[in-house]
RNA sequence: CGCGGGGUGGAGCAGCCCGGUAGCUCGUCGGGCUCAUAACCCGAAGGUCGUAGGUUCAAAUCCUGCCCCCGCAACCA
């Protein structure tokens, strides 16, 4: 049976490059797209980026551009960035879009007819030099409880105390420092508790045990009433009917899923219902990371619910990535973008380590580049593209280049892969792709046996007709291994694809495996996979150091322009950390501030940023 | 006592649900081979399974306490 598929990443925010952590999501997700495209079924593969919020407007106000502007930006770079990771989007979409505003007009629309709406007076933090109120993360100032100074306003870094913002001693503006007065305004909330039972239900069904045990933990008390809005100034879509209000970003955020959805059905003539309509049988499925759990496991199908679409088939949730059993460190370099990997090493060795530590948990991941290096040359590399190289070099070099027949061993060692193809199969459905590469792996341990057993350099001259039978089980062998591991290394299979003279259309079905291609002609060999080279690996590190120190270094100096502007262009907006997307971002556009200052120090700095920063605005 | 996940030879992981001689890859050491990208094949050494107890004929596996790491705690996208 055909199945229809809907698969999405979780939104990149569009503030920053993409990095290695971003990688694992997609990588894990593509893998799943791919394979379930090789089996014939249609699986349509959805992202976006996330464009609205109070940090984007921020980040455009510093660089003295539009919001707009440094979304497209940032589109951009993302688009460019994944499909140089061959993730293969059917559609990469933007949730500052036209469909997108009017899902959400939408969904606001039948909330508040089925009055799961309503709207309250909130307290709230203002900054009147910035005239905006102040998300939490946006107030600085000393921690009541540990009295640690420069703390966030929604809890401590030091102490792990959380409070409000207004809590604080001696709150501050993050953005130019002034201190904030306490305001009240409406706001409109989603009555969450209203779905407490239907999530109830749904959570241990949709998500994994682990998961749904944890977020077991909400349905201990009512399920507080969600605030989905937010003041102007605020880049974001407005709420119909209240004037002055925006969606807060997080609801507009999962609407991208479906906006992005509607998107390809315009291009490719279909309809949304038959995705995303209650009584549709696709299945959806969304892969995040552990850190947004909450927003898609109970938010997003509450929203779903109230506004009668479907509700996702599975969240499958997956673990952070660590950077040699650490943290990801911006100082140690290990912060690593997707781009500045691309500068030194080839994306399909990610895709395949990955890959080989990929077990559909939520366990974090560690990136270990010891590890990483040994992974890819020694099985990657070293057994399995070997085997290429073992079977067809000889057949192309001492012999005329066509392939025979198998032998007696032969059919034996191709039935004992062909045994394995539907566990292997089934690991890649259930995300257990560690499982997946090291079934393939064992396949080339016992065909590296077979051909060291045969040695058939030894028997080239003297006996050419069983040699040719050696040679054709070996790549016949490993032609298995390449469509098994298409999903991971699709790159890798569209070489063996023209390697092996294949017909037909440009990379292979799973059932492909099932034919052996004897009597052939293969075309001359080339190499199928560099490996990798340690020195890259440290110049990657260092070139990714680099961009951190131009950062540092650029950072007084940005704020000294900063104060010496003219209207409302805040200093800087993000001493210390804020998030890494965010911070990666920084990274590249600073290192363009640094060279504008060079450049000029009069009262026009913030248009020569936007010249230097922009390239050709 | 906030909650969830994790802690297995030098590194990275599997095994745990359904107790019964601890498995895989890399690395190390020794051997083989020389077709292949110094690759491949064979063999060896190396682990009180975080820790302290408990249950049991038997515990990495089940139970309890503690320690350490990661994450979450509704305004971090």
């Amino acid at each position: 049976m055909k199945r229809q598929i809907l698969l999405t990443c979780a939104l990149p925010y569009a503030n920053g490059p993409i990095h290695l952590g971003h990688m694992l999501e997609h990588i894990e997700a593509d893998i799943f797209s791919r394979f379930q495209k090789m089996r014939g079924h249609e699986c349509i593969f959805i992202c976006a980026d996330d464009t609205h919020g109070t940090p984007i407007m921020i980040k455009a106000r510093e660089q003295g551009i539009t919001p707009e502007q440094l979304i497209a930006r940032s589109h951009e770079d993302h688009v460019r960035d994944f499909a140089d990771f061959s993730i293969g989007f059917d559609h990469y979409g933007s949730t500052n879009s036209d469909e997108n505003r009017k899902l959400c007009e939408l969904f606001y629309t039948r909330m508040n007819a089925k009055g799961h709406i309503h709207k309250k007076g909130v307290a709230q933090l203002f900054c009147e030099h910035d005239k905006m109120f102040l998300p939490d993360r946006f107030v600085k100032g000393t921690c009541p409880k540990c009295k640690s100074k420069d703390q966030y306003g929604d809890s401590c870094d030091v102490c792990g105390a959380t409070y409000a913002p207004k809590d604080l001693i001696a709150p501050g503006c993050s953005i130019c420092g002034t201190t904030p007065v306490e305001k009240t305004s409406d706001h409109i909330f989603f009555k969450l508790n209203d779905f407490k039972n239907d999530l109830q239900q749904w959570l241990p069904l949709h998500t994994a045990p682990e998961i749904s045990k944890k977020m077991m933990e909400w349905f201990n008390e009512d399920l507080r009433d969600w605030d989905i809005s937010r003041d102007e100034p605020y880049f974001g879509f407005g709420i119909p009917g209240e004037p002055g209000k925006y969606f807060y970003v997080w609801v507009d955020a999962p609407m991208g899923y479906v906006s992005s959805t509607d998107q390809w059905c315009a291009k490719n003539g279909r309809k949304l219902d038959e995705f995303w309509s209650q009584k549709s049988t696709a299945e959806i499925y969304h892969f995040i990371g552990k850190d947004i759990v909450y927003f898609h496991t109970l938010f997003w199908p509450a929203l779903l619910k109230a506004a009668d679409f479907k509700t996702p088939t599975r969240v499958n949730v997956h673990g952070h990535v660590m950077v040699n059993g650490e943290k990801m460190s911006k100082s140690k370099g290990t912060f690593i973008s997707s781009r500045v990997y691309l500068n030194h090493l080839d994306p399909q060795f990610l895709r395949y380590y990955y890959a080989t530590k990929i077990n559909g948990g939520v366990d974090d991941l560690d990136l270990s580049f010891d590890d990483f290096t040994s992974r890819v040359n020694s099985d990657l590399v070293g057994k399995i593209v070997n085997l290429a190289s073992r079977g067809a070099q000889m057949l192309s070099k001492k012999m005329d280049g066509k392939m025979s027949t198998l032998d007696a061993e032969g059919v034996t060692l191709l039935a004992r892969i062909d045994a394995q193809a539907e566990q292997v199969a089934h690991y890649f459905e259930t995300r257990d792709y560690a499982k997946a590469t090291t079934t393939i792996r064992e396949m080339a341990e016992i065909t590296n046996k077979y051909f060291d057993e045969k040695a058939p350099w030894k028997t080239v001259e003297t006996h050419p007709g069983e040699t040719k039978q050696v040679l054709t089980t070996t790549l016949n062998a490993f032609r298995k291994m390449a469509i098994f591991l298409q999903p991971v290394l699709p790159h890798m299979a569209e070489k063996v694809f023209a390697l092996l003279n294949e017909k037909g259309s440009t990379s292979y079905k799973w059932d492909d495996y099932k034919t052996v291609l004897t009597n052939h002609d293969i075309a001359d060999y080339t190499h199928l996979a560099q490996r990798v080279d340690a020195e890259k690996i440290k110049a990657m590190i260092e070139e990714q150091k680099q961009i951190y120190a131009a950062l540092e270094a650029a950072k007084p100096q940005k704020k000294a322009v900063q104060a010496a502007a003219v209207t409302a262009i805040p200093a800087s907006a993000t001493p210390g950390e804020i998030e890494f997307a965010d911070f990666d971002k920084i990274d590249l556009r600073i290192a363009h501030v640094v060279e504008a200052e060079e450049i000029k120090e009069s009262d026009k700095l913030l248009r020569l940023k936007v010249d230097i920063g922009g390239g050709v605005i």
